[in-house]
DNA sequence: CTCCATCCGATCGTATATGATTGTGTGGGT
DNA sequence: ACCCACACAATCATATACGATCGGATGGAG
């Protein structure tokens, strides 16, 4: 909205990165759910530009995984098997797990009274939406401060595709939370103990995620129960 | 130049499909070295398409990382900080730790003589690219197996990185390869002695990548020493 | 000699145009 | 009734065209 007439330079975001920017935000927000057919043409009239920088924004959401193309054919938003699901979690377990134990020296009282705090709405939330947004916000707390970027931003394209799957939309049990939330309490307990073991912290927060996992496969759920044990 | 006329369908991958192969092969075996500008028409000329798939194919690159980005300016190779080299040998640490521990129980002796005759060559091994490349086969022959698909597409864009980086090239001393091909034979011999220790195992893998960073900061030819300790 | 205003060339950003490919619907043949 | 050939519509793939922007070269003022 700025005057860009007077030689501010470029005006805003380029329109590929707009581009970018809104269908991303529709999908991860789940206006385009999995398997939303994009049409080139379509988005351009919508978005109010012409279908090249379209084209660029939806090449970096392939490269993201977020879209799949196919030649001739056009885009779509990515599905996720539930193999995809289960092996995306076991990832995300792996990195939370390491960002926790690494996170864990930085962390001031500060951080974790704002952790406990996400986690006590978290506990009194009802809408699976709500418990989404919350529990990424807790996690992402801590391990903001774990102190490697690569994992960090690892970290956020897990839960964006995720996000974009919709799986936890339907599945996630609102049973499971009432768990999760007693779990993310005992690990800021530990924090405050100030345990310094790198190899616990690393393995209960793990635990913590892979528990996910076995709480949805319990359930029933998942078409493909998967590994036997 | 195939017959493209006798309706045999695409002609082959498309022109962004090939240029985005041709501009990364070249980023990653070093024809193209970090800062490397990348010019969009020029590249088009020698690649003799238009610039319009050259962009798409920019965008991809960008979005894996391979290639920085600013408007209005241009693109070219992207350029690691020291910061974000050790980052990324943590993470290639972490994820390649979990991987072994998870192929262990899908090796087969066929795989294991395999990443044995690996290591042999590596041990003779004399130049830095063959060095690299031997070392990388290792490794993956391995990862591979752990099932995991999402961890081993992880696992090769950050190889895919330090290889376009060039930090290795330069870097990595013959030394520490003599130390890396025992630590190497060691995890083999864990895996033929049937160790099922998931957490050994990984602690192992794991420690034998942290070695990596160890070695060049006591080489000293890293800028930035990083952790005091 | 140094510094700043201006200009120009290189390069990017986007729109438009056109050919190519895919999938689909329709009509005839069996 | 079923199957195949053909034609058409939707959509993608790429080329070309042109305006916008940036960074460095140029030339004058202090």
């Amino acid at each position: 909205m700025q005057p860009e007439h007077s030689s501010t330079g470029p005006s805003g975001p380029s329109k590929h990165e707009l581009a970018y920017r809104r269908i991303r935000q529709r999908i991860l927000d789940g206006r385009y759910q999995p398997g939303h057919r994009l049409v080139l043409s379509t988005l351009a009239r919508e978005l109010d530009v012409s279908p090249v920088p379209v084209r660029e924004a939806i090449r970096r959401l392939e490269a993201e995984g977020l879209v799949s193309f196919e030649r001739n054919v056009g885009a779509r938003v990515a599905t996720l098997g539930d193999d995809d699901w289960v092996q995306l979690v076991e990832m995300l377990a792996l990195l939370d797990g390491y960002a926790f134990a690494a996170a864990a020296p930085q962390m001031t009282a500060e951080l974790i009274r704002t952790a406990r705090d996400l986690n006590a709405q978290l506990r009194l939330e009802q809408t699976h939406e709500r418990v989404m947004a919350l529990h990424r916000e807790f996690h992402r707390t801590i391990y903001r401060c774990c102190g490697n970027r690569h994992v960090i931003e690892a970290l956020e394209w897990i839960w964006d595709r995720i996000d974009a799957s919709r799986v936890l939309a339907s599945l996630y049990p609102l049973l499971r939370v009432r768990t999760a939330v007693d779990e993310h309490d005992a690990l800021l307990d530990q924090l405050e103990r100030g345990e310094d073991d790198a190899r616990v912290l690393e393995a209960c927060a793990r635990e913590h995620n892979l528990n996910t996992i076995r709480a949805i496969r319990a359930s029933g759920t998942m078409k493909v129960a998967g590994s036997g044990h």
